[in-house]
DNA sequence: TTTCGCAACGAAAACGGTTTCGTGTTGATA
DNA sequence: TATCAACACGAAACCGTTTTCGTTGCGAAA
């Protein structure tokens, strides 16, 4: 087992001092040719390469990107990480992912691990237990020590930091829109509590296409389910209960669910039902029939969030200014609608 | 913006030494009542914390473990995550997570990247390209630094480490048994390229089950596809061009998506024709019919995974001693086979 | 010969902690 | 009164770098 090798280990090796050798190894022009090729050679032989750890400690740099998250299996989440750690990788930077499990507890406590010097930024989407209770305590403490947050999808003007989301209250409007444009008139809406901040701007991009189409927006039609768990019987029932002819859903768990108890009635999708879900996943590539959707263009914003926490944390002005950046959702159409 | 205090602002404050704070905040003996009170109601009051990276340098220990998957978007992977998580957060440990992308390179990159001080351990399932080249000197050298390594799932015998799998082998038998057991006799296996551990394991266990049941291994029946992507069109030949009753797939996307053919087709499944997949995702449980899949347990994979790196980490002795656990699968019956 | 400048290198501080090993002060003991 | 342990604290080394600021030695100029 050999142990990593230090400047201290060259320098004692090759009878020079320890600033000698990190001077040569950085090609300093203070250090002559002949010592700088002999160090640099010795270096090379034994594989020497500097302890991140000792250089973080100097720099006050990390290189590490703190990503808290509500769930990590869940499709949506994970495109954004890959985009996240994409564009992270390819400027020298790791990730260090958090699951807060949708628990504001568990949020506080992986912000507090990774606040005390082993990231150099945040990137999260909020927990549905913090929205709920709409505490950011723990948020602005980090803005406060100068921590640069980037916030995405799950976000809250509550405080002040650059954030990145799609328009979804466009997606919802573009979705309904299609419904209503293939002469539907009796859309149902499934969704979460309001309290997610997602949930209610889809709501509101619904309610909107409604009526600017002149369809009165019936409030039975509307099925509100508590997080992001599956309640079969409830959807039995508002599906029994209610007179509809197509679904929005706020992701595509909901919809290829509902899709399959339609299907179970013998309704057939999409001559007499249609479905537009929210989440480009597998989940609705794959289902049968395959649904058209919402993209939310997940890696796209991981990416952008990853450039945005990037050039805040490299800059060094103390500038406090924040943008939001809203990407644009796009209409993939499947055969859950008509074509 | 108030900045993170140390140690030295707070003796500085208090005109005492640093060593006393330190000793102070750890509630030392060597400390009086009165100084102990003193500093630490100081610190609490200026919400001081360690700093984690002065620690690491400090002993030498980072409590992060590097995670080196080939896709994060892809659930079994996610659920090992979970279970990685959810084992080294309880135990103060961060994960931080790299994905290869199934390429050499960047699996060579990123394990670079966390060795030189990063991380205190690698749990990590090989990139298919790092299967395909059978070379694993990027592992050699970090096991060789005594940076403890825990494989999983896509293993190899060539690095000497634990090492943590399901028996896959086990597996497709138990699937192909459970369709034989119904009267399948022409059973059909849809898999990958026989370099990825995990199929050939599998593999293997299909044809066990076939040959123990006296029926013969018709090669025409094995599709083997080229990496995790779909080809539409050599699945869809081979669906036509062989006669089966049955099909087991080494993962869900090709089973959903071949059963989706054979709906196309007109067979009914599972009186026709009846699948089992591996891996128990979403798809599984939401395609149409369901699948009855053999679980793989990934989360459970994660913290065992967790548990071994972490007893390895923290132990002192320098044993050699490596060991290879083997989890049951599971077969989880649903709709695509006869109850 | 003295002085100056420059090339080449080393000492030491700093990053923020932990820990070992003193050291000065006290009160009790012989 | 001299001795000694116990107590309470501080100095300093250390982890592995980077970087500033000397400090040499040498050749050239005066």
């Amino acid at each position: 087992m050999k142990s990593k090798i230090t400047l201290k280990d060259i320098a004692r090796e090759l009878e020079v001092s320890i600033s000698t050798v990190s001077k040569a190894l950085k090609n300093s022009e203070e250090i002559s040719r002949d010592t700088k090729e002999k160090i640099q050679a010795f270096a090379k032989l034994y594989n020497y390469r500097p302890n991140n750890i000792a250089i973080s400690l100097k720099n006050k740099r990390t290189k590490n990107i703190g990503v808290v998250i509500p769930d990590i299996v869940h499709h949506f989440f994970t495109t954004v990480i890959r985009g996240i750690e994409k564009y992270a990788n390819a400027r020298g930077y790791n990730v260090i992912v958090c699951s807060s499990d949708e628990s504001f507890d568990r949020e506080v406590i992986n912000m507090e691990m990774l606040a005390n010097g082993s990231i150099d930024g945040f990137i999260m989407s909020l927990s549905s237990e913090t929205q709920q209770k709409n505490d950011y305590n723990h948020l602005k403490e980090v803005t406060e020590q100068g921590i640069p947050v980037v916030l995405f999808d799950r976000i809250t003007n509550e405080v002040e930091c650059d954030k990145v989301i799609i328009d979804d209250q466009l997606g919802a409007y573009m979705a309904a829109k299609k419904m209503i444009d293939q002469g539907r008139k009796k859309i149902g809406l499934i969704t979460t509590a309001d309290y997610l901040s997602v949930s209610k701007a889809r709501t509101q991009g619904y309610r909107k296409a409604l009526v600017e189409h002149n369809l009165d927006v019936d409030e039975s039609r509307i099925l509100k389910l508590s997080s992001m768990e599956m309640d079969e019987e409830l959807i039995q029932k508002f599906f029994e209960s209610t007179d509809i002819d197509a679904v929005l859903c706020v992701n595509e768990i909901f919809a290829v669910y509902t899709m399959r108890l339609a299907q179970k009635k013998g309704l057939r999708i999409p001559e007499d039902i249609s479905f537009i879900g929210f989440t480009d996943g597998f989940l609705s590539q794959y289902a049968n029939p395959s649904l058209t959707v919402i993209a939310q263009h997940g890696q796209k914003m991981g990416e952008v969030s990853a450039q945005m926490l990037i050039e805040k944390v490299e800059s060094e002005a103390e500038e406090e200014t924040y943008q939001t950046k809203i990407l644009e959702p796009t209409l993939v159409v499947r055969d859950s609608t008509i074509n």
